[in-house]
RNA sequence: GGCCCGUUCGUCUAGGGGUUAGGACGCGUCCCUUUCACGGACGAAACACGGGUUCGAUUCCCGUACGGGCUACCA
């Protein structure tokens, strides 16, 4: 068992749209499956049909693939040697079924006939018993209906007659139940504290505490990594696995922590205050009627959404934080991996975004930088986006900054920075403006160099220095109060434009 | 409420019985610069609290506080 393959798994339930949190617990997977040359799988657990959302399942395949993070077997991916992924589909195979029955046949599992109104008054009366947990476990049992407190001949008739009934797992009264888990070592509970969990619902459908079991053992799954969230439940697992006679076939646990909201407390939610997306792409959520806006709309790179995403608990011991995914499967171990919970940092996941920007080339930024160029109308070569790009990416955090930076570059300004206007606008600098814009028409070759030396010159003849009109020169050029290099803006748009521009500042702002 | 898990700068974290408690984001100052940004330098900023154990605890143990999770025929 220690050293068997290693099978992880990603295993959500197709409830709605995969979560930023269900991403990392499925990189974490990836990642360690990479690492170990094992594989990857995803298992969709589709068992709750009230909670079904239709497309959620696609978007789980199409997040995973945007973020890189493929499984190798599964559904969306090809399947393998035990399809089906599905457990909806698994079910009509009566896999579950199967072991449900064997499990009350071993009597660790019984009938249970209650309804759900009987389930209530239950309920309620061990509240006002003030009972410090109220829940179906070994003392509660007693009093309802079920084949433990049935007769022989109830149950069968029961049974035969088809009214509705659950199989529940019968878990012990008190009896020390330890595990070891990866993350938080040894964990001990009691299982009075457990209650006497559905395994098989009235439907037919298995649970997860069942399902889950029954799957990671058939599909040989070595490692089980989900959120912390399953602790508390995770006995109640251990002893499933226990009365199956299959501890020795149970994969290691390992509860990874949560992630939490940037403000305040909780864990992260759908919506967050924040301004930075939940979910890596967008999501239109039919249960709420809303649409969630995407990392990869909002212009994040994959690479770097995995990359914030996997510091949140986890970190390779040294001071690195810039790591490729080649780089993270190498480094990756679930030893390193945190206790506790961590906060969701959205300065920090733009300040990734922004490394990887700076990372890639000009050319890579056009590719990327050119479709919405086109979105705003403006059709250009590739070799001019190279340029703009190269330009305009020193101040952004994102390719969709872009045009807001640029744009200037190709919408004539009609508007001057009030500010500098104010300050630096009076009849001597008009007259440099206007000295200057005669100078650079006599450039023959326009480019950086050789308006610069322009600018030079004009300065030194009028003797008035650069720093004194190099800003208004910009906010006659640009509109703007701050930008990247006038000389390469003005090779960029060109001597006509140029002048164009200048004439047209000196026109409206007469001193 | 009960049970379980956790707690190092504001945030993500390294470290670990004796350290000037390290890095990153953010913040501040300065340098670079025509501006904004980038880059560089520097700075402010943390071991939740109380008891033990120990020559010595931020590190180990126990409490307390605080935070989180769970408490469904949901996962």
């Amino acid at each position: 068992m220690e050293n068997k393959r290693v099978r992880v798994r990603f295993a959500p339930s197709p409830t709605g749209g995969l979560h930023m949190g269900g991403v990392r617990v499925a990189l974490f997977n990836y990642l360690f499956a990479k690492k170990h040359g094992g594989d990857f799988i995803l298992r969709i657990e589709d068992t709750d049909q009230t909670r079904f959302v239709a497309g959620a399942e696609e978007y789980i395949i199409n997040s995973l693939k945007w973020c890189g993070i493929e499984p190798n077997e599964g559904v969306g991916f090809g399947d393998g040697p035990h399809a089906p992924y599905r457990q909806s589909e698994r079910k009509e195979q009566g896999i579950y079924k199967k072991y449900a029955d064997q499990l009350v046949a071993s009597e660790h599992a019984y009938y249970a006939f209650d309804t759900s109104e009987e389930l209530d008054e239950m309920r309620k009366r061990l509240e006002a018993a003030k009972v410090a947990a109220p829940q179906y476990n070994a003392v509660s049992r007693q009093n309802m209906r079920n084949s433990l407190t049935l007769s022989e001949d109830e149950v069968k008739r029961l049974l035969e007659a088809g009214t509705p009934y659950v199989i529940r797992l019968k878990v012990p009264r008190n009896e020390e139940i330890r595990f070891h888990d990866i993350i938080r070592g040894w964990v001990v509970v009691n299982s009075s504290q457990v209650d006497d969990k559905v395994l098989l619902k009235s439907d037919g459908m298995p649970t997860y505490h069942l399902a889950h079991i029954v799957d990671d053992v058939e599909m040989k799954i070595s490692h089980a990594m989900r959120g912390e969230e399953w602790l508390p439940s995770a006995p109640a697992h251990i002893l499933i696995y226990r009365y199956l006679g299959l501890e020795d076939q149970m994969p290691q646990l390992a509860h990874l922590p949560l992630i939490l909201k940037p403000d305040g407390n909780g864990k992260l939610s759908k919506r967050d205050k924040s301004g930075l997306p939940m979910f890596p792409l967008n999501w239109s959520d039919p249960r709420d009627n809303t649409d969630y806006v995407g990392y990869k709309e909002t212009g994040f790179f994959p690479e770097a959404f995995i990359n914030m995403l996997v510091l949140l608990g986890w970190n390779p011991g040294d001071n690195k934080e810039i790591m490729s995914k080649d780089e993270l499967i190498q480094l990756f171990s679930l030893e390193r991996i945190n206790k506790a919970g961590a906060k969701f940092d959205p300065e920090k996941t733009k300040w990734f975004n922004q490394q990887y920007l700076r990372k890639k080339t000009d050319e890579e930024l056009a590719d990327l930088f050119m479709p919405m160029l086109k979105e705003q109308g403006f059709e250009v070569k590739k070799d001019f986006a190279v340029k703009v790009c190269k330009l305009v990416k020193e101040k952004a955090h994102f390719v969709t900054e872009f045009w807001s930076l640029g744009s200037f570059l190709f919408i004539t300004p009609e508007t001057f920075d009030a500010g500098v206007l104010e300050k630096r606008l009076n009849p001597q600098t008009h007259g440099f403006i206007a000295e200057l814009k005669n100078a650079l028409n006599d450039v023959s070759n326009f480019n950086a160099i050789d308006t610069e030396a322009a600018l030079k010159a004009t300065c030194e003849k009028t003797g008035i220095a650069t720093g004194q009109i190099m800003q208004l020169f910009r906010v006659a050029l640009t509109g703007l109060a701050g930008g990247p290099s006038l000389f390469e803006t003005m090779e960029l748009i060109g001597k006509e434009e140029t002048i164009k521009r200048l004439n047209f500042f000196l026109e409206k702002n007469k001193v």
